[in-house]
DNA sequence: CGTGCCAGGTGCCCT
DNA sequence: AGGGCACTTGGCACG
């Protein structure tokens, strides 16, 4: 434990809990509340969620998190820009506000079981993502064969009025073609951004342009199989 | 603290913290652990994320988050269906599973500044949301003449080979008029989403049939102004 | 700031 | 499971 952490808090009666907290949000520290609470929200909607144990925590950037038993999104949450920590009725309260949205959320512990809390270091907390689709972009554009053999990428995010298109080029025979690309199992609406792109291409370059529009994705579900059918386009399994 | 409850963990050796967690997961109690940690996910992409100051999150359900200082989403996370507990190379070492889709989220512990836990409740913590599109949709059909003076509400969420319109009903002229919600400020594809709903009804209907458009929503964008005077599409403010 | 689009989107409901 | 769509979506890039 660092010089300035402070221990944890077992039962804190709320003043204590209290000013455990606003000396948390002066260090910049992480805080986690456990305890029974009630929550309310106003802003971009409203609500209220009725008294239940939870896990609250406040972040050194003012971000308030209030998660229930259940499921990876927080039940309610806020990245504020100022928070009041109060005891009102022998109860701690957390008032966190935004402005711009202007919204407020208020966590109102009738008990508290623990608190902890941690200093912040500033060692870059960067997480490195792969397998996207700007990866499986940079793939095709490394090895335009994996697309088909013979493939040529001309252009990526090719502008056109549909939008841009992923990744724009021509095969072996010199015919235009679109490639529309997923990371992850392409749904119905990939295979219809498709589409859009090779009739807006068909109009951009020539009214009789010939272009082929293929998808490109580690799979597709079926009912995308029968869109590009349809619209005479293909697909291509491929991994980012 | 109920009789079941542990006391929080200060700097904890990782075999500690090990019982500790494990613990924790048998109780089905929420824990927290505030300590130092490099993080890998594999599954529907890759990632990973040096060491760091973060603060981690079990919850009853086998949720695990992964919070670094900043923003209200977390790092990783996993909604997983299994949980290994180990010690390794002297780290506590969190691996997370998930099958369908085959997913695994690791979290190694260089170092534990505090770890704390609290058994949930059974309570219902149910979150009641209101300002939601629902909303606004039961207060148009409650209150028809929100949206204009004589208008008719004949039916909600009326399908078109477009897809469901939000609201159809007919004005005080017997015109027929389709309604777009939306419960917040209104983007460009709102207003496209309308057109496509209003051809769609047109050609439905019959093919000369005069159709309205009318989004409602408490604001709008500039732009999605431009696109509704260009398909001749009208803008109601109304609040959920 | 508005617009467009990806995301490990998540969640809900329906077929 | 797939499909469609809202969500306090969040996030980034760009005009």
């Amino acid at each position: 434990m660092s010089d300035t952490d402070r221990p944890p808090l077992v039962a804190p009666a709320p003043a204590e809990a209290a000013a455990y907290v606003r000396d948390a949000r002066e260090r910049r520290a992480f805080c986690t509340l456990l305890g029974r609470c009630h929550v309310a929200y106003d802003g971009r909607t409203t609500s209220h969620a009725g008294p239940a144990d939870r896990l609250v925590a406040l972040k050194p950037d003012l971000t308030l998190l209030v998660h229930a038993a259940d499921g990876p999104k927080p039940q309610n949450w806020l990245a504020a820009d100022a928070l009041d920590v109060d005891v009102a009725d022998g109860a701690l309260l957390l008032t966190a506000t935004r402005e711009s949205p202007t919204e407020e959320l208020c966590v109102t512990f009738e008990s508290i079981e623990q608190a902890a809390a941690m200093a912040a270091d500033e060692t870059d907390a960067t997480v490195e993502i792969s397998g996207t689709e700007a990866d499986l972009k940079e793939r095709v554009l490394a090895d335009p064969a994996l697309v088909e053999p013979g493939f040529r990428a001309l252009a990526a995010e090719r502008d056109t009025p549909a939008g841009p298109v992923d990744v724009f080029g021509r095969d072996s025979s010199g015919r235009a073609v679109a490639v529309e690309l997923k990371a992850t199992r392409a749904g119905p609406d990939a295979a219809s951004q498709l589409s859009r792109y090779v009739d807006a291409l068909r109009r951009d370059l020539h009214a009789d342009a010939d272009v082929r529009g293929i998808l490109v994705a580690p799979s597709c579900t079926p009912r995308t199989r029968r869109v590009l059918a349809r619209d005479g386009h293909e697909f291509v399994s491929l991994e980012p």
